[in-house]
DNA sequence: CGGGGTGATTTTGTATACAATAGAAGTGCA
DNA sequence: TGCACTTCTATTGTATACAAAATCACCCCG
């Protein structure tokens, strides 16, 4: 049986991600145990972490709501996360053994399938790209950095492009994290750093694009 | 009045960082509930931001204990700040308008004649070195970089090594400064990143040669 | 008709009690 | 004596009840 608090975490993470609640959203404690089927105290707990990963706001009055967030703070996250996923992959790129760099390349397999069915399969897609970052992580050997990402997981606005991705742009990640693996395979902290940076930053800009109004 | 988890919060960090707790020490609920005399509910609220700072740590049974950082750690907590602080200065430099400026002034001020004390007052070093470091954060205007931070502030290494600061070493901080209020009169974001950069990595390496094992 | 204050209601904060689980200490058997 | 198993204890997890605080709605007074 599952922690309280975790079942409470997830399902109300699931709440705000799947759509059904609206950025600004008010939330209450209450509402949110009704949703969650646990108790206020273990709710409260799970509200701390979406706090921390910012998926949730406190208003100064301690009222909770579902985070709305600006152009300039999308903007700002996806900076910081080039950042600091460039800095872990530069330390995975110095520490990684042979046998990550093949579970690497099994979960880099994983995703281009996804990719090549039709349509593409997008889920499979997004869970293989998150196991694929994950380990990158794990490989950085840096509890600071991992206790820092979470903050920057864009879970929502993943969700919200990767539906739009073309083909085209879901087959460049594949590509840019064949490259990654390279990197490694050569340990060339430099070069897994900058391929990195680019492919967070190409990220950024696919949304930012296929997010902006229709232009028809 | 303060709130019970606000106050629960204060003491068990002063406990911490004060000295009272040797890294690596078990600290049960119970125990913390008594030395900041709130109840355990309030306790947990607390504890749960001390472990994001990652000034206690959780075991797999879920047991807490103070924090104990190795080398490695330092050192990569070191790296991590001088790359946010760095963005933020600047992001600051391009969003600072003249009433921080003559604010950060003041504060800069305030540390000169902390320093020039005899002996220095260190506490008042700190004090106001903080603040500057803070009103740097909020010029920069970006919510997700000031709830990364506190996982960052490095309160315990600071404390350990200002004690041990020479007043060259005291007096350079506050000459870093003017040239960071100098890189934010002129807006110019490139200067205001590469000195703060150089002002965190040089705290870093005084700390190590502070804190090394006497070479005597 | 508007502003301010007062009571009712909603919402969050805290304590306590109890449940579940992990760790420690015995205890018996080979 | 050593090891597995069991009981007991320490510790964390969860629910409920109540307290404090904030918001809202209403009414009264100007």
């Amino acid at each position: 049986m599952m922690p309280a608090s975790e079942t409470a975490y997830q399902k109300i993470r699931a709440f705000i991600l799947q759509g059904e609640a609206v950025p600004g959203m008010q939330l209450t404690e209450e509402k949110l145990s009704e949703i969650s089927g646990v108790s206020r105290t273990s709710v409260r707990d799970a509200v701390r972490r979406l706090e921390n990963e910012m998926l949730v706001v406190r208003s100064a009055s301690k009222r909770l709501s579902v985070a709305d967030w600006s152009e300039g703070e999308v903007d700002e996250m996806f900076t910081l996360r080039a950042m600091l996923e460039a800095h872990a992959a530069a330390r995975a790129a110095r520490r990684i053994d042979d046998d990550a760099l093949e579970i690497l390349r099994g979960i880099n397999k994983e995703l281009k399938d996804a990719v090549n069915q039709s349509p593409p399969d997008i889920a499979c897609f997004l869970e293989a790209n998150r196991r694929f970052h994950d380990l990158i992580l794990e490989c950085a050997q840096s509890p600071r950095l991992t206790k820092l990402m979470p903050a920057l997981v864009e879970q929502p606005v993943v969700r919200r492009t990767a539906h739009q991705y073309s083909k085209i742009q879901l087959n460049q990640s594949a590509v840019d994290h064949d490259e990654l693996i390279a990197a490694f395979a050569a340990k060339d902290a430099d070069w897994a750093k900058s391929v990195m940076t680019s492919h967070i930053r190409r990220a950024f800009h696919s949304f930012s694009i296929t997010a902006s109004p229709d232009r028809s």
